[in-house]
DNA sequence: CGATAGCTTGAGAGTACTCAAAGTGGGTGG
DNA sequence: CCACCCACTTTGAGTACTCTCAAGCTATCG
C-alpha cells in the first residue's frame, strides 16, 4: 500500500482472490507482532493480505528505519530479489494470508493463470513505487499526511453517517517512518488537521474524516 | 539506477546482454534530449540501456517533478502497470538500446530464458526501488548527494591514477529532483565536498573522487 | 562577441527536527 | 476492581537544515 493519489487506471489492487485453479495452499494466520519473514530470509512463498494490515520495513546499519509499504487486502507482499526478502514483515493486526509458492512467479509451470497474475502485481507494485518516491522527495508533512489519509479513506474507509471513518492499527512511528517525518511532525500534524476541522480524532486508532474534499485538496498541495 | 547504497548480493544488473534465442529486435538510438517515450503511452516495448544514459521523471500536476531513475547500460526500462508507461524516459547523451517485446515479460511464449531473464529485472527493480525510499525518506542532503557520487563511482567511475572519475550527463537540477532536493542545495552540498577535498570538480559534467572511503563514510551517515 | 541557460553563492525565512516534559490509555498485578 | 506502570502520544521551546528569492558567475552556442 502506498499512498501518494496516484493516475492510474486502475489505482488499486483488487481484494478479489487470485485466479488459481492449482490447488490452494493453505490459509496463513498471523497474530499482532508476530513477523512473516525477515530481510534477509530465503523466499518461498508470496502472499496475498486476505484481512488484516502488515508491515513492511527496511532498517539502515544506524536504526534508522523506513516503512516500505503497509499490506492491506489485495496486496501481494513478498517479492523476491535475488531470492531473498528485502524487508522485515509484521502484523500489526490479526491477518490471514493466501500463500502462493515463489515457482509459480518464477516460473509459469503449473498455473499460466496465476503466474500472470503474480506477475501483473509486480508490475503494479513498480507503478505504485514510482508514486510513493514523489510523496517522499517532494510532498510536505501537510501533504504526506493528507494523502496517507485520503488513500486509506478510498481504499478502507467505512461510512459514517456523512463522513467517513479509517482505523489506523499502525502507530504513530510507523506512519512517521512511512511518510519520512518524525512521531512528533506527524502527531503535530494530525492536531493541525484536526484543528482545521477536516478530521476528528476519536481515539489515537480511528480518524473521522469531516471534509474529505479539503482533505484531497491538501493532499495535492492546494495550500489553504 | 537507483542510489542508495544497497545489502543486496548482486547490486547492480549486470551490463551483460540479456540471454535471447529469439531473433532479436534491431537496435535502437537516441539522440541527446531525445524521448523514448511518455508517461501514458501504450507499452509496446521493454529497453535494455547498452550505452548511454536515461532520464525517467514524472511530474505532478503543480510542476514539481521527481526524477525516478537514471537508466546506465545494464538496466532496463519500460516496464509497463496496465499496459501503460508511467513515466516520461528522456535521452541524456547518445543512447543504444535493445528493444524486447512487451510480450515476452508478460507471456513467456517465444523465448522463456527472456521471459525470465525480463521478470528477475523486474524484481531487482522492486528491491532497489526499496533502498531509495529509505534515501529519499531518511537521509540528509550530503548523504544524498554522497551516496548518488559513491554508487556512480562503482558502478560507471573511470580509474584516474590513484583516483577515480565519474562523467555526469545529468543537470544539477536532474540531479536535485532525484534526490528530492533543489539545485541550489545539490549545488552547495557539490561545494562543500570540494572544500573537505573529497572530491574535486574538474568541470560541471565532471567528478573527480579524491577520498573514495570518506564519501562512502558520508553517504552512510558517519557525520565528519 | 553577446545572449542565454545553467550553475554558484548569499541572505533570510520557514519547515521539520531535536530534546524535554507532560499527558493519555491499556495492561498487569495486587 | 482499582491503582500503578509503562509505552505511546502530544505539546512546547529552541535549533538546524533546507528552501526561497535574488544576484552574480560561467560556459556554451549562435
Amino acid at each position: 500500500m502506498y499512498v501518494t493519489i496516484p493516475c492510474d487506471i486502475a489505482p488499486f489492487p483488487s481484494t478479489a482472490p487470485l485466479a488459481c485453479s492449482a490447488p490452494k495452499a493453505a490459509e496463513a494466520r498471523l497474530k499482532p507482532g508476530a513477523y512473516l519473514y525477515f530481510e534477509g530470509d530465503e523466499v518461498e512463498w508470496l502472499y496475498q493480505v486476505t484481512s488484516g494490515v502488515l508491515r513492511l520495513t527496511r532498517l539502515l546499519a544506524d536504526g534508522r528505519r523506513q516503512v516500505i509499504a503497509f499490506g492491506y487486502p489485495g496486496d501481494i507482499v513478498g517479492f523476491p530479489a535475488a531470492g531473498l526478502h528485502h524487508t522485515d514483515c509484521e502484523a500489526l493486526t490479526d491477518v490471514r494470508l493466501q500463500p502462493f509458492r515463489r515457482s509459480h512467479l518464477e516460473n509459469g509451470e503449473g498455473d499460466p493463470e496465476l503466474h500472470r497474475a503474480l506477475l501483473q502485481a509486480a508490475l503494479r507494485e513498480i507503478s505504485a513505487m514510482q508514486d510513493h518516491f514523489m510523496m517522499l522527495g517532494r510532498k510536505s508533512a501537510t501533504e504526506k499526511l493528507a494523502s496517507f489519509l485520503s488513500v486509506l479513506s478510498d481504499r478502507v474507509g467505512e461510512d459514517l453517517g456523512a463522513y467517513r471513518q479509517i482505523n489506523l492499527p499502525m502507530s504513530r512511528s510507523d506512519i512517521a517512518d512511512f511518510l519520512g517525518l518524525t512521531t512528533e511532525t506527524v502527531s503535530r500534524t494530525f492536531t493541525q488537521l484536526r484543528k482545521s476541522q477536516i478530521i476528528a480524532i476519536h481515539n489515537i486508532h480511528t480518524i473521522i474524516i469531516q471534509r474529505p474534499t479539503a482533505l484531497r485538496g491538501l493532499a495535492e498541495g492546494s495550500d489553504d
